[in-house]
DNA sequence: ATATCGTATATTGTATACAATATTCAACAG
DNA sequence: CTGTTGAATATTGTATACAATATACGATAT
């Protein structure tokens, strides 16, 4: 009957990690031993190790032979390059869902709502109408790659706006959904993909405003 | 020396899967169980365990809870979608190199040396030096993730080609690699990134001849 | 005969045991 | 004093044990 998906303990584990890593909690250089991070989260090595195999394949963390983790180099060029390429990627999905005529109306409705609505805009509706956005996109764009790779960046650092911030950038956000979305349906792959890499490249700004440039 | 046996069981256990699936030894939908794979290995279930996750992230077999895994659909447009990716990718890395003055002076003289000796250019040699020259590019075009996208993608279906198609391949690869290298090092971004989108397209469509279209 | 339930079986997910490799640090030779 | 050796220690990599979940199949009720 109802199946309700059980998250594997790994699962939970790289989750538990990346977000520890990505808020600093974890320093360059760090090293993480799998009983030291096995004990700390009350589970046995076995899924840490799973986890630590994953953080590796993310770039998060380098596995040395028989001597454990370092945690990498999470700076701003880490970020930025990864959000280069999130323009790259995202873009050419909005590209290809707007030449495969990507069924929009129903997001767009609920976009239309929001935007109407921007008093009662709260940090929940927008995420999730954000994620079904981009997600529908990627699944439009019709590319097994390109969607893993996207869904493996969709989880990165997090914004640390502000408040007012945080409302101002889902507002700005929200109108430039709006944009990607009518390209998208009037099969318009070039403007959309622009209006998706402007819209990537504002919030990687935002994001790298977090993380000084090096003197 | 033998780099295999300082390769962990679980990095050659994913090759060998990985290597099957490609050939077609295992077929889509087929189950693979851990003990089966274990036993047939003749290693424990643990590194297949961690190999099935690695091959779950490459998008080659599909992990399901407490149910094993089953091979993926690996037909014409898979293999489509992973050279999609390679051309976006590799002219992007192309187009980044030009832009940030990769050193190519020692490339260009083993490719000088392979053109001006053609009747002797032969599988191992080709090989070696297009692997050197790509993943070159890569790192000159400075971007972890685009360099870990490419890496992932590098070793994927072998072309099949037969003795005298493959020969053919090669020259024309060569000629393409000294065209690509040259544009780098001028310092042309979108004339590298052009080139090279044709050479990846030109090595796609000899690929696909083996993944007849469904009818 | 069909459908449902419960037990037996098989397989995975996690924990633990064991083996192999790397690091530490003190004893010792030069 | 410096550098090397080697046993003791610690940690990983692999194998195995145990627990939890899913599947198969037969008994039973309708």
């Amino acid at each position: 009957m109802d199946t309700l998906e059980l998250m594997p303990v790994r699962v939970r584990i790289t989750s538990i990690l990346k977000k520890a890593i990505y808020t600093g909690e974890y320093h360059s250089g760090d090293e993480l031993s799998l009983s030291n991070v096995a004990a700390q989260l009350g589970v046995s090595r076995t899924p840490v190790r799973e986890a630590f195999q994953a953080l590796e394949a993310e770039g998060l963390i380098t596995l040395r032979m028989n001597r454990g983790a370092i945690v990498n180099q999470i700076d701003r060029k880490f970020i930025a390059d990864i959000f280069d390429m999130r323009i790259l990627l995202e873009s050419e999905a909005a590209a290809r869902a707007a030449a495969n005529g990507m069924e929009t109306a129903a997001l767009l409705e609920r976009l239309h709502d929001l935007r109407d609505h921007l008093e009662a805009l709260n940090r929940a509706d927008y995420e999730s109408l954000n994620q079904d956005i981009h997600m529908a996109i990627w699944t439009a764009a019709d590319n097994h790659k390109l969607k893993a790779y996207l869904l493996e960046m969709w989880n990165g650092p997090s914004t640390g706006l502000g408040a007012d911030e945080a409302q101002a950038h889902y507002i700005d956000s929200t109108f430039e959904h709006i944009d990607i979305l009518r390209f998208i349906r009037d099969g318009r792959p070039e403007a959309a993909r622009e209006a998706m890499a402007r819209h990537i490249a504002r919030s990687r700004e935002n994001i790298l405003k977090r993380y000084p440039a090096a003197e």
